[in-house]
DNA sequence: CCTGATTGGAAACAGTTGTTTTAAACGTAA
DNA sequence: TTACGTTTAAAACAACTGTTTCCAATCAGG
């Protein structure tokens, strides 16, 4: 190894590009350029351009899901078969999101590669997200079952996605919207102040009333 | 006018591709081949790619902002100086939502396109949507600001944007949703089924609980 | 009929893209 | 030293991008 790690600078600096400007808005010659490293190294370290993107999601969910499952473990072995509490487990995700990307103050970066997997629609990366991921969802959601026992598994579903859209939207456009609030309002917003105030939201939502039933409509679509 | 309007099939076929792969993505030949239209007619026409990709916009939006302020106007004065509840402003905006693309179903790529202009940071398309959305979003969360006088003026903010990242999350990303429900529900989704579920989970959302005062904390992002 | 705007076809432009190749250097471990 | 993996440099590759141009064909309105 030379230097400060070809591979490690690559990285670094392909995470930052394509959380501010996109996959297909980067090209390899932005990434190699600002990363001071030479282009070819891209293509003999990862292979493709794909490969890359993989490895930069991967260096920030193997870590995730890696600490996530150890947290679930945690949990139930101190609630010994009893339920964990709704928000003790929207509270120990989050913890969990906060930790991983922490020690580069990279969680705007993280949410907006989230943001990313999902609006922009590349193929292979939400296969490769959801073998990494999925489990984990499955685990976790499966638990916010058992804290939710009055809600019908459909509705569920539905709701975990609509939390899941607020977190990701939120955050991966963290930066635009803090520039109107702190515009409008003169109020700086941290994360962990953004946080504070999606709590309560997000459990008055998943504890929202049931809808009421279906109207018999014609449409399909 | 020949055939049936270039610059129309120019604008079908264009937010189609865009939504399902995004801008950059999508090159003009895409466009311009699928739609059976010269290559040289988008320049013709639109002058340039950022010009169609406004184009685009603005056959949604300009409608949408004409209905929503006359949808408005009604209220205002069928209340008459009253306030407007809260449910009552939220049922009127999905209904608007839904009548503008109403004519060809394409309420999905509309929802597909508005996600869009978020994550891909197009900075030219954020201003053009800016200038022509901002007006009647200002007017909307003034009469929101009036349905829900308890709460402070930021947190009314950035729940506003939590709901609207719901919205548009869940809604651009239907098509993927809809499947995995699909698969391990066996319920097929409509949009208009989609709305009654996020109608109390979004007045949930905004009447939450405010949360506790923030803890003093050293970090700044 | 003629004029001017609209289309189609085709080619070319200059620029960028991901990827590959060849070369010479460098570092480390055997 | 030899050998091997790494890194740089530079160039080239074919493919694709948005845009422009030229020309012939089509069309409607005055």
């Amino acid at each position: 190894m030379a230097q400060t790690d070809t591979v490690t600078r690559i990285l670094d600096t392909a995470e930052v590009l394509f959380a501010e400007r996109g996959f297909a808005e980067t090209s390899l010659r932005n990434i190699t350029s600002k990363a001071r490293v030479n282009l070819a190294a891209v293509n003999y370290h990862f292979g493709s351009k794909k490969s890359l993107i993989q490895a930069v999601f991967s260096r920030y969910l193997d870590p995730f899901t890696e600490r996530f499952h150890l947290a679930l473990d945690e949990l139930e072995a101190h609630y010994a078969g009893q339920v964990i509490p709704l928000e003790v487990l929207l509270e120990t995700m989050a913890r969990t999101v906060l930790e991983v990307p922490a020690e580069r103050n990279s969680l705007k970066v993280f949410m907006r590669l989230l943001g990313l997997a999902y609006s922009q629609a590349q193929g292979h990366l939400r296969r490769h997200i959801q073998e990494e991921y999925g489990s984990v969802f499955t685990r976790f959601s499966e638990l916010v079952r058992l804290a939710t026992p009055d809600l019908p598994d459909v509705e569920r579903f539905w709701r975990l996605h609509f939390v899941l859209g607020t977190v990701i939207f939120t955050l991966s456009g963290l930066d635009a919207l803090r520039d109107i609030a702190e515009k409008d309002y003169g109020e700086h917003t941290s994360v962990r102040d953004l946080i504070r105030r999606l709590r309560p939201v997000v459990v008055a939502a998943m504890n929202a009333p049931l809808p009421e039933p279906a109207q018999p409509r014609a449409e399909a679509s």
